[in-house]
DNA sequence: TGTACATCAGTGAACGCGCGTTCACTGATGTAC
DNA sequence: TGTACATCAGTGAACGCGCGTTCACTGATGTAC
């Protein structure tokens, strides 16, 4: 509110300081409401209360602010996977856990698959994948994205012996293909109905058939 | 072309006599093209010939028209699955034809996924999902959709005692998961670059993961 | 400390586009007499 | 067999919409003197 009587200044949102990293967070919160499709130029400047034309002195086109949203997706659901991780205790026993690692990786990228179908959906659909490179903007706050959390649990799941060492290359395709498979039965699937505690259940039970089948 | 002096027929696109046929097969055209998006009612009609307007003496809305060709899209799906079973050998051994089996709606799965990938995911895109459901629309040539031809091929399992009774429940919510999640793969993610030998070497893979995991 | 100036992050108006959808209409067709 | 009529699958013009993108511009800011 620049004026009443006082005349406004006329230029109050120049040097917005943080303009591009606010285009980011407007893209998410509507990543967040209505998946990929829903990322729209105009409405994040809105968001934001800047001129339209002021997003292309931070993005190429629209596409550039997509991916960025993307990244920002994906560092999220590395930050979910990140959180169920941490929850895992220290005990001895360095297999069990190992297993354990890994199942909470798998959890908490389900989970996050749920509780933010519309980020999860963003995470997959950048223009050019990289899921397995180390960018740093899809990290967690470990640096690791949601694709190198899952190799370092498996990883882990080879030292312990858990799994044959000539079994670990590769082995991170499989599960994730297992949990994200998974993930889009429970948010588009025949799953979406199902009550929470059976789709945990469900989503425990293939973890045991990635643990055994690998 | 009717005219050249005579003077044209001035109604020659009246009693289409399959219009709800030919904009559903525009529609899967410009769906193999590119995907679900790309399935827009004004070039449907344009496709064929007719005014845009014409197309809601059909549909109600677009949305109405997508899933029509949602529901054609996962029938092509059943179809490609069909065609890797008709392959598996009827010999004596019922538990190797029943491996035999599931491996070739994984396959067909997997394969369909990566020669039609518009279409995969334009099947999968359904504002009303009823993969278990049976839906004729959405069935192959033998009436079941590819839901229920994986579930066809577990049941076999079953049967021929690979997997364990108990284990049979829910088993096509897991198996579906690995082979769907890994058809994303190969479309969109990281394997989206190898080669064709190496991509079907992994989905090989999956399936054994599966068959032992279950 | 005060002033002139260059920079460049924003403005705002305009563009063309193609979309989905509506509506009053028209005239080829099948049917009843 | 011929004629009048009702049906209804198409037409075509128009609508409002919101999008991405462009462009010449402006004026707050930081800097050099």
């Amino acid at each position: 509110m620049a004026g009443l009587g006082f005349g406004p200044s006329k230029r109050d949102t120049y040097r917005h300081g943080d303009l591009h990293g606010a285009l980011v967070r407007a893209g998410l919160e509507m990543a967040q409401e209505g998946g990929p499709e829903a990322v729209v130029l105009r409405e994040a400047t809105r968001r934001v209360g800047v001129a339209p034309s002021a997003a292309y002195r931070h993005f190429a086109d629209r596409r550039a602010l997509l991916d960025a949203v993307c990244s920002a997706a994906q560092a999220a659901l590395a930050v979910a996977i990140e959180e169920e991780l941490s929850g895992v205790p220290d005990d001895g026993d360095s297999a069990d856990e190992a297993r354990a690692r890994l199942r909470a990786v798998g959890t908490g990228y389900m989970r996050f698959a749920q509780e933010e179908p519309g980020l999860f959906r963003t995470a997959f659909s950048a223009s050019e994948n990289l899921q397995s490179a180390a960018v740093p903007e899809r990290a967690g706050a470990g640096g690791l994205t949601p694709f190198q959390l899952l190799g370092a649990a498996l990883d882990g799941l080879a030292e312990a012996g858990v799994i044959p060492e000539g079994r670990r290359p590769g082995a991170e395709f499989l599960a994730w293909s297992a949990v994200h498979g998974l993930s889009m039965l429970l948010i588009d699937g025949p799953l979406r109905e199902f009550d929470e505690a059976t789709k945990d259940a469900v989503g425990q039970r293939l973890i045991d058939m990635v643990e055994r089948g690998l």
